[in-house]
DNA sequence: AGGGACATCCGAAACGTTTCGGATTGCCGA
DNA sequence: TCGGCAATCCGAAACGTTTCGGATGTCCCT
């Protein structure tokens, strides 16, 4: 059996390409009785449409892209899955695929989007990790593409976005270890050019400030974000003739890198040294100590973030539309004094900064 | 500026459209001198192929598809993402794109596999998780479809697949915890659907049957790939009149599972009760203490699976080359009666029974 | 009887590309 | 002088779909 197609199906019925198209097309201008026999004689052949010259012919291809981050050495973070899942969640329920692509040596970052965009390979992009002025999004932006992104940035332009109150949550980590007793408070930042870390980093500032706890300078360190670049960072902070009481990081890896290098040190993370992490990847949970960290919602906003990409595709919103997600603390024993051998039990609280969900309209 | 297309190169450097296709095409019948002209305003148009067109034309459209597995409740493996990210590296070094679809509760799974192949949407996909009486396979052997698999199956036909020796791999751990002393082991396994629960389960009986330990039914026990459903069946094998010394589980999730109930139940995982997992996540390594496991490398995989898939693709193999990868146990303090307050080193053993990599051609 | 309204169908162009099968030159050797 | 050959170029068809603008016929109303 050669390959079904409209031609097959009008030659076998008798009826030309237009109809046959129309009524699989569900047009009302086809007679009931002929849609049935085109309907059966289409089922007969299995027949699939051409996804490729349907594309071609509507200009719109039911497909939206995704570049995998490429930023630092380590591959995505651990809850890359969870976010691929959102978005496949939200773009299976409205028939759309997705096409997955992975910068490599020879086809650099900005290449991948220009082959989607100019190559009508797709009709809208998700980006994920917001730079400092990320040259994806004025890329896009200067195309009028349709695009949604994982974070904000510093661009002075207005564009679909979700993203976690970095500030906020960092701010909630380390009021919760001033709290404790903690002043000699050590954080490690993720590279600068990413807008995450700087929100992070601001949200640390301003809580210490708050509470008036000096910050050290020396305390304050920028970090890959990978398991090992944070065990050798921590190792350098707890060698220095001060230490600090303290760590707090910009994401899980790094966390789980210093509770290496405070056991390798000889002390007991949670008791000698309080460990806070960002993200709450699923291993955090099954650390021991548990690692008490910021949680982001990770498999939502993939679907969000769908949901608004496909939105703005359609031209129902302007393309402003942003949120900005309150993330949670997760309270675990990496970063408590009274109790250490067992993880306690999990707690979580909403932060007070920012109720909810709350909408932003630029 | 109009999109860019081969009609207005033609008309901007008045040659044809054939003209500027073979030029752009790199074809050794057009002149040195026009061709510098066409590629100049090829450049000066920011052209870029229109990659429906091109599919639609050549039936060809550099893509492959991948379709998460969605047998069990929870969502994918969580290496899954370096799974992905083995198949992405390949993809991007031979240009090839990366189509990744959710099946939902609209979408059946088949359907999905029959849009990608009947619509033209990719060459070839990518299975992973295989199963007994594997439909998927089926359909696409049927179709003459190219594909390549992560694990093997029961059917009699030939096809390219990539696996690792679970039956070896289990067999391995089994062997290690009779070596420790253990006579009442329990093996928790995956359901019987999927194949690699098969061959894991088969390692274990085998080992048992080596060393002449007798297997005790009531400590073979079904189980769902999460940590949860770990757990609560763990806890029906610890409250057995005769419990069991060691649990072994078919993947890493279920492990996790069960060391929460072992310590639930007031003992001491690798002290009290051994317990071995599957699949070496990057979990297993942080948790406390470690967890012995079977490490499969799974990027690996990914790539070698890419790879293969392209040659199908390309018509250079016969769709019948199949590998089967040798496992590595990995040693840590959830088997370790001696220590275990502190993860022991982590000592890696290749397998005797299998040389590292295998060829098997069918 | 004429006209309009409606139901049903279809031809042809278009989307942007590749490719087959020539067509047009200019030049050389015999 | 002419056949032939190499170097360049191009027209047209094809890939499979959607859609615009009718075409045809039927029926009813006035």
């Amino acid at each position: 059996m050669a390959k079904a197609t409209l031609k097959t199906i009008a030659r076998a019925t008798g009826y030309s390409i237009t109809t046959v198209s129309r009524a699989l097309g569900g047009f009302d201008d086809v007679n009931e009785e002929t849609r049935r026999a085109i309907l059966d004689e289409a089922y007969r052949q299995g027949y699939e449409p051409n996804l490729q010259a349907r594309a071609l012919q509507k200009r719109r291809s039911q497909t939206i892209g995704l570049v995998l981050p490429t930023g630092g050495p380590s591959f995505p973070d651990p809850f890359f899955a969870e976010f691929l899942a959102g978005i496949g969640s939200e773009t299976a329920r409205s028939g759309f695929d997705l096409l997955v692509s992975t910068p490599s040596a020879e086809i650099s970052e900005i290449d991948v989007y220009r082959r989607f965009v100019a190559g009508g390979r797709v009709d809208g992009v998700i980006l994920m990790r917001s730079r400092v002025d990320d040259v994806r999004i004025r890329f896009l932006l200067e195309r009028h593409f349709p695009f949604a992104v994982f974070g904000r940035t510093d661009l002075n332009e207005s564009y679909a976005y979700i993203d976690v109150d970095g500030r906020a949550g960092q701010a909630a980590m380390t009021l919760h270890l001033i709290e404790l007793g903690h002043r000699r408070i050590a954080y490690m930042t993720p590279p600068s050019t990413l807008m995450f870390a700087r929100f992070r980093l601001q949200g640390f500032y301003e809580a210490m400030a708050q509470k008036g706890v000096p910050v050290d300078e020396r305390l304050v360190v920028e970090c890959d974000l990978s398991e090992n670049a944070g065990k050798h960072r921590a190792l350098q902070l707890l060698k220095l003739d001060n230490p600090p009481t303290a760590i707090m990081t910009g994401n899980d890896l790094m966390a789980i890198g210093v509770m290496n290098a405070v056991r390798e040190m000889g002390m007991r993370v949670g008791r000698d040294i309080a460990v806070g992490g960002f993200d709450d990847i699923p291993a955090a949970e099954h650390l021991n100590p548990g690692l008490t960290t910021v949680r982001q919602p990770i498999f939502h906003i993939g679907q969000q973030l769908t949901l608004r990409l496909l939105q703005v595709i359609e031209g129902e919103i302007s393309g402003e539309q942003s949120t900005l997600l309150a993330p949670e603390l997760i309270l675990r024993g990496s970063s408590n004094h009274r109790q250490h051998d067992r993880p306690e039990q999990e707690v979580g609280t909403h932060l007070e900064t920012s109720t909810d969900i709350r909408k932003a309209n630029k």
